[in-house]
DNA sequence: AAGACGAAAGTGGTTGA
DNA sequence: TCAACAACTTTCGTCTT
């Protein structure tokens, strides 16, 4: 979903284009992106949504929801709800806390923090929740992301998946799987390099994790990846319209079935840079999108022998 | 010299017996 | 459980710009 106009985020401080100079940004909530509405630069990906997590649809609903505190989080173990005693010795009016009292507050506070995570399992989530922060954060995701990949960590813990995997593996599981279900795809790979595991230990525990868990999710989709390595090979919002055309048409045709997405996605770019006048080497998008030059080669000659589009061919 | 092209051999994952 | 298989990668030599 496309939303112009975005609130509160920059109403005051509009951000500019670096590349293009303009003022007017597209807010595409669906990615979490602020995207330059005239050349579909990314300007920034790390959007806080700073909004209640809830809605109200009347007064009375109002009421209820409204409460004193922090929203309630999924990314903290015990969901941000639980007291935490300052670490500085201040009182509520900020004036010094005598000698006298200093180690009895302290021994509060050491008996808050053994209450507060108190048990293996929420020692366990408090570890698995940073790694994931720490990993999202590293991929420059959105904070819905990392809510839903915390709900669905938690829902591992729940169905007693974690024994006998790693911590590390689940939390990278959850978070891959998050991506997909909320169409920010990021290639195994990438999250392989953000986790301290390795691809194929994600990859089965992302297997386990759908499969126990219920998880519907469809495979990713060449257009999923386009507005990103667009963006990453800074090319216009006319080749992106293109080549989200052409990977259309090359799904109608049957071409997309059974190929890694982003070899499609990055051939589709290819094409459409090329009728744009907008050249980019192969290495480039085989860089960006993660392929071989083979690949891109491979998916391009398929391209233009089965949608016969005229390229103005350099060689015979 | 850089980019594009293609052949050949190797890899990891899926499928079907 | 194993072999066949398609997609993709790696590597490398040749041709084009």
């Amino acid at each position: 979903m496309v939303v112009k106009n975005p609130n509160p985020y920059n109403e005051n401080s509009p951000e500019i284009c670096g590349d293009c100079g303009s003022i007017l940004n597209v807010l595409d909530q669906h990615r979490g992106e602020v995207i330059c509405s005239i050349c579909g630069l990314v300007i920034t990906s790390k959007i806080v949504d700073q909004g209640p997590e809830w809605r109200a649809f009347d007064s009375e609903q109002r009421e209820k929801r409204t409460r004193v505190g922090a929203p309630m989080t999924f990314t903290i173990h015990d969901r941000g709800l639980s007291t935490i005693i300052d670490w500085k010795n201040r009182d509520f009016a900020g004036h010094e806390i005598p000698a006298k009292l200093r180690s009895q507050i302290y021994r509060l506070r050491r008996w808050q923090s053994r209450i507060r995570v108190s048990d293996a399992t929420e020692r366990n989530l408090t570890f698995a929740l940073s790694e994931l922060d720490r990993m999202a954060s590293v991929l420059t995701l959105p904070k819905s992301l990392r809510e839903t990949a915390a709900k669905i960590y938690r829902s591992a813990v729940k169905s007693h998946l974690i024994r006998g995997r790693s911590i590390e593996g689940i939390a990278a599981a959850a978070l891959y799987c998050a991506c997909r279900m909320l169409k920010i795809p990021r290639t195994l790979q990438e999250i392989a390099d953000a986790a301290r595991v390795d691809k194929k230990e994600i990859g089965r525990s992302y297997r386990f994790v759908v499969f126990r868990l219920n998880l519907s999710s469809n495979p990713t989709k060449p257009i999923d990846y386009i507005s990103r390595f667009i963006s990453e090979l800074s090319l216009s919002n006319n080749v992106q319209k293109k080549a989200t055309e052409i990977v259309r048409l090359a799904e109608k045709k049957g071409l997309t079935s059974g190929r890694g997405p982003t070899g499609v996605a990055a051939a589709s770019i290819y094409v459409a840079s090329i009728l744009f006048g907008e050249r980019r080497t192969q290495r480039d998008i085989a860089r960006v999108s993660q392929v071989t030059e083979v690949t891109v080669r491979n998916r391009f000659k398929e391209l233009i022998s089965k949608l016969d589009l005229d390229i103005p061919l350099k060689r015979k």
